[in-house]
DNA sequence: TTGTACGCGTTATCAA
DNA sequence: TTGATAACGCGTACAA
């Protein structure tokens, strides 16, 4: 075992609670001893147990972040905005993954609670809609990322995804486009709706009818591997540009057209959503729906310390922002083919 | 607060130790008293305290993670490699970052200490070269990813840079360049010494002589920042391939060529190293030196695992393949320019 | 200012 | 098979 404060306390002639103060910013501990103690502990090589505090405290300064999958490039800043303001605020994160499954994200929570975190973070819950009741019953505050219509104790932080997915295809429309694509994905049902909705409602706001044909949704997971997939059938319905569910999507989407000898957007305009990191450097530069990921994590985070502060933070919808790069341009109705 | 053993054991008139003999798969109980113990257990809405058994039994069941930053698309499979099988032994994991600080690595690597945690896995660690004393003084299991010479109590899995690099080279040189440049990076100051004496040694097994105007090292953070600015100077010492640190700077490289017209692989070939998801999807596909990261993260967490069970494992080290895309392409002399 | 004693929720060692 | 009781390492109310 390592030391621990009795091993001190026998070592310096003193009780167990004096060095308990001591080691703290105690008010109640004389200066003298302060200094002796600390030096006696740095010299024991003593390390204060946080299980032990924890336990009698009943705070683990621990919170749980669950998420589908870590090598999304979404999250990785999502989480690196969790991780920077629980540090600061001397917090530790534990990370587990959900892999889009449901039993497992279960799972998952109720491993979190056993460990007494006290929060719990779930980006893109794929519980919330069917289990609702199942987040009554739990104890600790949760903040969910991705959850736009948060109901009941749950709290949440989310970029609006319905107006980012109009701002895409208005943009679309703006260029002169009518036949506008859609690459949906199946495994992220609530913002695949949410941006299918606001790709359909910019559609209509705009006299166009949906054409089912022009909406690709396929259970590929693999996000670029989906993206590929859908030039085809897209392609023969006759688009002249596509949104896509996200960034990796339009980059499967742009690597199909540059084997199938298309020119992007000279013949097909192409659009994304996220905004990682690699956006700005693929060929062409992809214009995409900014989301802003590390602050997305950033709040997540200060809500649960603001709860645990026995506030009552207010949910927070983010607007997502175009920004246009070089894979959309005005419809050329000679450059088809 | 929550429900405890004590509390089941009151309301079915038996002892906490009962209940929690009842509650684990212990032998010395009653089949019958079981079976009700834990439908009471349940009933209460029962759940158990890891910190309370952590502080009995001195284990966590955790352990910690500690990287550079998580939104580097390396990583995030690493993570997931790690995270995949410490669940699966019914480990949780602790992620912190140390943002490529020193003072914050250690402060990092001190408080999972203090919480205890049974093995940290460390990745691309700073302090090795300089604090060797610092490791030898922990007492939990440390497992390295990216350490390729461990020494002292220090485990490790790591990939071939060495060879990574020179396989690199070597293809370049094997497609006739003679003028090969090398863009490294600083704050990586492990990795990018081997796969620069890499570039180096390939480049003397062909009787080249390095020349320092090829070798393109810049403090600029961003990955693709600085294969951006790397192709001026690069281009004008005559370089007609360039071997980069990882497929970042490559993307970042591969972006400034088409912003200045140049053709890739025509003008310029470009190999990365890493491949990245995006690797495979960029435009034109690119060719790069492929590490197995999710195998990585396993081989870590299971060297922690074993390492935990009593055995001592034997430290690894991977081979790095050769991934040929189409950014790299036979020197054409008269295309320069 | 310092010491005593107890609680936090488990597991484990003895007895019964 | 079950029950009492001591640990685990720390915080803390209360007493000295």
């Amino acid at each position: 075992m390592s030391v621990s404060i009795y091993d001190i306390a026998k070592k310096a002639n003193l009780a167990p609670s004096t060095i308990s103060r001591a080691l703290q910013d105690h008010p109640r501990i004389g200066a003298e001893t302060k200094m002796r103690v600390r030096a006696l502990a740095k010299e024991m090589g003593y390390v204060p147990s946080t299980v032990a505090k924890s336990l009698s405290t009943n705070q683990t300064w621990t919170i749980g972040m669950v998420v589908a999958t870590i090598s999304d490039p979404f999250m990785g800043r999502v989480v690196e905005g969790v991780e920077e303001v629980a540090m600061g605020a001397g917090f530790n994160v534990f990370l587990s993954t959900s892999q889009n499954n449901r039993q497992r994200e279960i799972a998952v929570i109720d491993v979190l609670q056993q460990r007494r975190v006290d929060g719990i973070i779930v980006v893109a819950s794929h519980l919330f809609d069917r289990y609702r009741r199942y987040f009554d019953r739990i104890e600790v505050p949760i903040v969910m990322i991705d959850e736009q219509e948060p109901a009941g104790v749950i709290h949440a932080v989310a970029v609006d995804d319905l107006r980012g997915a109009r701002l895409a295809v208005e943009h679309l429309l703006g260029l002169g486009h009518r036949r506008i694509g859609y690459v949906g994905v199946t495994n992220r049902p609530k913002s695949n709706r949410y941006r299918l909705r606001g790709y359909e409602d910019a559609l209509k706001a705009a006299g166009i009818a949906p054409d089912p044909r022009l909406v690709f949704t396929s259970n590929i997971e693999d996000h670029a591997k989906r993206g590929e997939a859908s030039l085809e059938p897209l392609w023969a319905a006759g688009a002249t540009a596509v949104f896509c569910y996200n960034d990796m999507t339009a980059i499967g989407l742009l690597s199909a057209c540059y084997k199938r000898g298309l020119s992007v957007p000279d013949n097909l305009s192409v659009i994304g959503f996220d905004d990682i990191d690699t956006a700005a450097y693929i060929i062409p530069p992809l214009t995409t729906i900014h989301q802003p990921r590390l602050e997305l994590g950033r709040r997540a985070m200060q809500m649960i310390l603001d709860l645990l502060a026995g506030q009552t933070p207010e949910n927070q919808l983010i607007s997502a922002e175009l920004v246009v790069r070089q894979t959309t341009a005005g419809l050329l109705p000679d450059k088809r083919r």
